[in-house]
RNA sequence: GCCGGAAUAGCUCAGCUGGUAGAGCAACUGACUUGUAAUCAGUAGGUCACGGGUUCGAAUCCUGUUUCCGGCACCA
């Protein structure tokens, strides 16, 4: 008999060999039906694996990640069987299951085509169908060696297994090395779609070779697989590149350049007002505001030590006769020559700079998106140069600017990562006592204000530590939205110095703040945050007036967008000749958060009917009262 | 940069296996004078991304380039 410890650590007694599904069966045949796999002391098996000795098990269960895992996992190899069968020559790479579903990384002479899946798909529901149990063993190296002789991938994966034991899944007629779960039989696979294939460097590695990725999802019913791909549909919805264009926020286009966004009114409207905000958050903590011209001298960026560092990632140099300039990549040069350019005494520290900078980076054309990545990238950036006893104090100060930027724009922060240096100091700018004490200052403030972060060691930048605050966008990407970063190596390369009240020269520390990631980025998050309908704070338009009769009330519409331009609000008259549910529903798919119907009632009483977007109730009232409820809208940034 | 795909009117898209381009919306003109998600009628609009080729004939087939899309790599 063994003994088997179950997750709420009660035990009971088996006979040896029983497998999961037995256990499961004996607990309660419902049990069973759910599971798909199971862990037995941790480690990820099937349910027919028989359990040898003492152990804990936990049953995988459906509706759980891990069964998601698995079930994808074994749609992966079924998918490679599928290949295999139609592809007699492909080679396989990797095929894991991922977040939303799996992946297969294949070689095949003859190119695998988006038209191709549904062929493919076709044969995976075929073995499907062919019910082939899914069966595990367990050979040497030298065994499986030989087995995928024809698989060259699978040979180098192979030789860097350090064990001897070597786990292989069959399925009758097509084996794969694999550390498993897998469900049990083929047949079990049957709510799954292949989504996309892509292009996949062996290994992550560009130096070597491409191999064909083909994307797919696997669930345990129809019912979620709709769900999932209703899901994808929804995401494309929000995509900010159409929401970009529909609402005339952004221009891309090959005439002006690849990568070079021209902000539209819209857009800009809203970006004006973001700017102003964040502006006025930074005097309030004690920032001020320079402005650089957009290029510098390539002596500039040598002494920064950027020109040799990302030369590749800089647009080329503008060669005069006697100087070149770049284009500039950074905004830190700049400020640290603004340092320079007077004799500071400790008691100027902390000197706060920011400015709003487009900063031009020649991103490779592979990697440009939308707003998303650009090679014109404008950006709230400030460097803040203090004393080291200042760190902890910066730090935090910026740290609760950004909480309150993010927080004011609707977003959260998903989490913080601490970037550390780690035991390979090599790589990173040395000065041992200045890091040391640089780290153990930001632990001790993030645990003091109970900051969760996650250390990550050896992230750190070669010249500081850092803290990176992600925000989980509305497509559910993680982003790095701000920064704060410890730079200890420019001011040495700038020689920046103060005046201590010793007398004596000091070395000040370099503090990079990033807020808003860029603003073109933020731009696409925000779109895709609102689905392009905008608080009434940041909307291009807040309001929309709308005359019922162009001839009658056209004149008291005008007389109220005067009104409310004095008061420093957007607006717009619909003044033309159409119908008035043509004039709401364009309002409404404008998303103008507010429209205003003006008629012989409103005009006699002097009051306005409005309707918000996507709300059908109408409300009248005195045009004052409105005045009050828009300020106050706007006021709460709702 | 790399692999695969795409590019047709201002926008969204049709156009089968080669026979010389079409719809809806938008625009313009006119009529209607409007009370909460599309009033009606008419007009105009295209070197089918760009260059080369095959063919009696190319939006359609081949080829080069550009840009975009899905990914990979990159992201100070």
């Amino acid at each position: 008999m063994i003994t088997i410890t179950f997750p709420d650590n009660s035990k009971r007694e088996y006979e040896k060999g029983v497998t999961p599904k037995a256990v499961a069966k004996a607990i309660a045949p419902g049990l069973a039906k759910k599971s798909v796999a199971a862990k037995i002391d941790g480690v990820l098996t099937e349910l027919d694996r028989p359990i040898e000795t003492d152990a804990s098990l936990e049953l995988v269960v459906k509706g759980t990640d891990a069964a998601f895992e698995v079930l994808n996992h074994s749609t992966a190899h079924l998918l490679a069987h599928a290949v295999k069968r139609l592809y007699p020559d492909a080679r396989f790479g990797v095929g894991p299951a991922i977040d939303e579903g799996f992946y297969y990384d294949i070689k095949t002479d003859e190119a695998i085509r988006d038209e191709d899946l549904s062929r493919i798909e076709e044969m995976m529901r075929k073995i499907a169908k062919e019910d082939l149990p899914i069966k595990r063993e367990v050979v040497t190296k030298e065994e499986a060696v030989s087995r995928f002789s024809a698989d060259p991938y699978k040979q180098e994966l192979l030789q860097e297994i350090e064990d001897d034991e070597i786990t292989l899944y069959s399925q009758n007629g097509f084996t794969d090395l694999c550390r498993g779960g897998h469900v049990e039989r083929t047949s079990l696979i049957r709510h799954f779609k292949l989504l996309s294939v892509a292009g996949a460097y062996w290994r992550g590695d560009s130096e070597r070779e491409m191999l064909t990725r083909i994307y797919g999802t696997s669930w345990f019913t129809e019912e979620k697989l709709d769900e999932y791909l209703a899901l994808r549909e929804e995401r494309r919805e929000r995509d900010h590149r159409k929401l970009g264009k529909e609402l005339k926020i952004f221009l891309l286009s090959d005439e002006a350049g690849q990568g070079l966004p021209i902000w539209l009114p819209n857009g800009f409207t809203v970006r004006r007002v973001l700017e102003e905000y964040v502006q006025r958050l930074e005097r309030r903590y004690g920032y001020k505001h320079l402005s650089p011209p957009i290029l510098g001298t390539r002596q500039l960026y040598e002494t920064s030590g950027h020109f040799k560092h990302y030369k590749d990632d800089m647009f080329p140099l503008i060669e005069d006769e006697d100087e070149s300039y770049v284009l500039r990549p950074m905004a830190c040069p700049h400020h640290a020559i603004v340092y320079k350019s007077e004799l500071r005494s400790y008691r100027d520290l902390p000197l706060r700079y920011a400015e709003i900078v487009t900063q031009y980076r020649y991103e490779k054309s592979g990697a440009l998106s939308g707003l998303e990545r650009v090679r014109a990238m404008t950006l709230t950036d400030a460097h803040i140069f203090a004393r080291k006893d200042q760190i902890k104090h910066e730090v935090l100060s910026a740290y609760g600017l950004i909480r309150k930027a993010i927080n004011d724009l609707g977003l959260t922060i998903e989490y913080v990562e601490l970037a550390l240096r780690d035991a390979d100091k090599g790589k990173f700018h040395e000065s041992d006592e200045l890091w040391d004490e640089a780290e153990k200052v930001m632990k001790e403030l993030l645990d003091e204000e109970r900051i969760e972060y996650t250390e990550m060691k050896g992230e750190a930048a070669f010249y500081g530590p850092k803290i990176d605050i992600q925000v989980r966008t509305a497509l559910g990407h993680i982003i790095t939205m701000s920064t704060v970063q410890l730079d200890f190596l420019l001011p040495e390369r700038f020689d920046l110095t103060y005046i201590g009240e010793d007398g004596k020269r000091h070395r000040p520390v370099l503090i990079h703040r990033g807020l808003i990631s860029t603003w073109e980025r933020l731009m696409s998050i925000l779109l895709e945050q609102f689905k392009g309908a905008f608080p009434t704070w940041l909307a291009p338009t807040q309001a929309a007036i709308i005359p019922v009769s162009v001839e009658k009330h056209l004149d008291h519409a005008n007389k109220l967008q005067g009104l409310f331009l004095d008061a420093d609000y957007r607006t717009e008259v619909d003044d033309r000749e159409e119908k008035l549910g043509k004039k709401i529903r364009d309002a409404q798919q404008k998303k103008i958060p507010f429209q205003l119907v003006i008629g012989d009632n409103e005009v006699e009483e002097n009051t306005v009917t409005y309707r918000r977007y996507g709300e059908k109730e109408q409300h009248t009232v005195g045009f004052d009262e409105f005045m009050e409820l828009f300020a106050k809208e706007i006021a709460q940034k709702k």
